[in-house]
This record gives C-alpha cells, sequence and structure tokens, in this order.
DNA sequence: GTTTGTCTAGGTAGGACTACCTAGAAAAAA
DNA sequence: TTTTTTCTAGGTAGTCCTACCTAGACAAAC
C-alpha cells in the first residue's frame, strides 16, 4: 500500500465518534480524513473523496451503514467498509458480507479490534471481531447440537439420507423415484418416515428443511 | 494464554509439511508438537494430545479435513482446526464454517498467512485468507450483479415484494392473505405474476426462490 | 428362530402450489 | 382525461406434498 490508508469514520453518536478518531489518529499507518454523523453525509464524502476505508456505525440516521454498503457495491468505488455494530445477530452479519462489507467489528470490542481490521481490510482483506465469529460458530453448534439432542438427522437410515440430499437439490419425489429406480410411492413412504423422525409438519416442510440444512447432509 | 500455542499440522505431501514446519517452528509463539499423514492418524492425535490448533489440509487420505472437524466439533475438545485448502470454492467455505472450523487458509498464501491464522484462531478468533474473503465478496457481488441482469427483482411491484417476503418467511397463501386482509386467490395471482417476472417454472420454485434470496429482499 | 428394523409399495384423503384463463376497481402515468 | 399498470378475485385443472393406513420381502440382531 502507498502511502497511508485514508480512514473515513462515520457514527452519530460524537463521544464514541471521538474515542475511535484518539484510537486510530494514534496508529502511523493510518490517516484520518474524514467524519460523518448521518448516512447521507457519509456517503456524498465517501463518492467524492473516495477514502481507502469507511468505517460505519450500522445504526446511522438517513441510510444505515448497510444501505451505503450496499449501494456502493458494483458502482466501481475502491472505498471499502468496515461496519460497526452492538449486536451480533446472525441475520445482519449475513446481509453485511452480501452487501460487500471488508469487516465487521463489534462496538464492545471496537478500541481493540478496529486496529486491525482496518489493516486487513485495507489489504483486501477480510475482518470479523473475534466473538463475532465465536457467535457464528456458537451458533453453528448449537444448531448442530440442537440437531443432536432433537431426534435429529443421526436417526435417519441410508435410504432416508440419500433421498434428503436429493430433496436438497429440489429434486420432486417423481424425479427422485426415477434417479434410483423406485416407486414414487417409496420415495413418499421415506418422505413421510423422514418428516416424522425430524419431528416437521405442514406443507412443504421437508422441502424447506432440506434447503436450510443441505450444508450438513 | 498461558505459554506457547500446541500446534499439529497434518498434509499428507512431506515437501508441503516441512515447509509449514519451518515457518511455524520458527515462530516463538508457537510449539509444533506433532505432524500426521492422513486422516485417521491425525484425528487419534488430536484426541489423545489435545493440541491448541490443529492445521489440517482438506484433502487427506482417510478422513477429509472437514470431516475431522465435524467429528470434533460438540465433543468438548478443546482444539480448534484451520483448514487448508487449494481451492476457494464458496461451498466447501460455508461447509467449513458449518464444522466449526476456525480458519481457512489458502495454500497459496499459506506461508504469509498461517502464523496470523493460528495466532488469531488460538485467541478464539476467526481468519479467512484474505483472498478467500475476497472471493466470498467477489461471489456474492456476481450474485447481485446476475439479479441485475435477470428479469430481476428490480421489475416487481410493492404488493408482489411484500409478499415475496412473507413467502420467504414460510408463510402460506392462505396465511399471507390472512395478514394482508386479502383473498386467498389474491395472493395465488401475485405469486404467479412474481413466477412469471423471476422466470421461475416448476413445484415450489417461488418458495425455493424466496429461501434462497431472502437477504436481498 | 423369532423379533426388529429397513426398504419397498400401495390406498385414500386433503392441502398447497402452479398454470392457464377472465375481469372489475383503483391507482399511477401519459 | 385517457391509457396503462397494479391490485383485486374468481374458474378450472393438474401436480406435488402431507397425513394417515396397511403389508410383503429381506437382513440383522437377539
Amino acid at each position: 500500500m502507498a502511502g497511508r490508508t485514508k480512514v473515513l469514520i462515520v457514527d452519530d453518536h460524537p463521544l464514541f465518534r471521538s474515542g475511535l478518531r484518539q484510537v486510530i489518529a494514534a496508529d502511523a499507518r493510518f490517516d484520518l480524513v474524514g467524519e460523518a454523523g448521518d448516512g447521507e453525509a457519509a456517503l456524498k464524502f465517501i463518492l467524492e473523496k473516495k477514502p481507502d476505508i469507511a468505517v460505519l456505525d450500522v445504526n446511522l440516521p438517513g441510510l444505515t451503514g448497510l444501505e451505503i454498503a450496499r449501494k456502493l457495491q458494483g458502482k466501481k468505488n475502491p472505498t471499502r467498509i468496515i461496519i460497526l455494530t452492538m449486536h451480533k445477530e446472525e441475520e445482519m452479519i449475513n446481509r453485511a458480507l452480501d452487501s460487500g462489507v471488508g469487516g465487521f467489528v463489534l462496538k464492545e470490542n471496537a478500541v481493540e479490534d478496529i486496529l486491525d481490521a482496518i489493516a486487513a481490510v485495507a489489504e483486501g482483506g477480510h475482518y470479523l471481531s473475534p466473538s463475532v465469529s465465536g457467535f457464528l460458530v456458537r451458533r453453528r453448534n448449537r444448531a448442530e447440537s440442537l440437531a443432536a439432542e432433537k431426534p435429529g438427522l443421526d436417526n435417519l437410515t441410508k435410504a432416508e439420507r440419500r433421498i434428503l440430499k436429493l430433496i436438497a437439490d429440489k429434486k420432486t419425489s417423481k424425479e427422485i423415484a426415477a434417479e434410483l429406480f423406485i416407486s414414487p410411492r417409496t420415495v413418499e413412504a421415506h418422505r413421510a418416515n423422514i418428516s416424522t423422525k425430524l419431528e416437521l409438519h405442514g406443507s412443504h416442510s421437508l422441502l424447506q428443511f432440506a434447503l436450510e440444512n443441505r450444508s450438513s447432509l
């Protein structure tokens, strides 16, 4: 990276902003080129001044940080985004990644993490606060351990598992039957057994389950 | 972290292993406590010696690195996993995260990244090779730009968009109708129009689409 | 050797979604 | 204001899935 990394910080809380300012300004690698307190000003600054990194709070008056990220992506703007948030909600993290965000830092860890995050993202990398990634892992483990407590995937027989995979491939019972050289009625019998074992009820619940758990099959 | 981080490296290619060995052994923070060349030996070592970190190749004779990770998770084993891979395939990364993997390092970047990865993961963090995360972002951008080329979500009207969101919430047409105080037949008419605009055909294709694109709605 | 589990497959019923069609009322655009 | 789009809603038909049921063949476990 030639020269110092140009950084913009955006947060509607002046006190938090000044804390961030001190931490970033004290690091020789970074050059704090601007601040903003709301979404519109932030977007304007980014489009005009093109800083290397924009550190955005999620909860911003006007545009949220995620909305700014989404507007920017595809616009071949060189500025990479780091999102600051209070909440470690899985859905928000997914949305952030979908919006082309380069980093995701929890406010409670901001002081310790933000410098590493800026450095990593400036070099084209990706940064998640350790507690965020820990949360992601925990969430996934929880999903698996729930599956272990529950009737669960483990109770499925070979044939059931094979069919469940094909369901996750969006195949109908008829298509699955043709592929396995068995009767569609047999496939439906397996479906029924799978649904019973997994305690799935209601319309197309098995298809939904298969799509959501495709990776664990 | 008390003392040095105990590290196990597992790869079936002796040459690559020795390269890795030199890099890790040269760092004072880490203590290389073992090596293995196949999956079974690796799993045995992990269960018995409980290193802090296991660096696993994906392509291993016997068990793959991902399979080891999956077997370990939930077993309250303290060892955290870093996966080494040649391929930056999205599906594999997702599976790795689902398996509770702490780090994901591309072999082409291994020499530069592995030390950072071990340090981050040993402290409870999460590490993705910059080029992997770059790939993830690129993949997501590609998905969005494809959506822009295609007939796309943009052509949907307000009512259609509202209904599509509710479909993604796994609600049936009847439930959606009750929620919006309209006839189920109206909801079905909207479904039909949405499917036409998105060029979706076949059984439950709209439900599938809604579930897969929930985050972009 | 009998029991248990699994795979197979059919009957019947009903709910939910797709695929076509028409058509009036309301809102938005020209 | 006229035209177009959108929202509303119904008809009919067919497919797919769920929810119950029974039942024979076969292999593994007891």
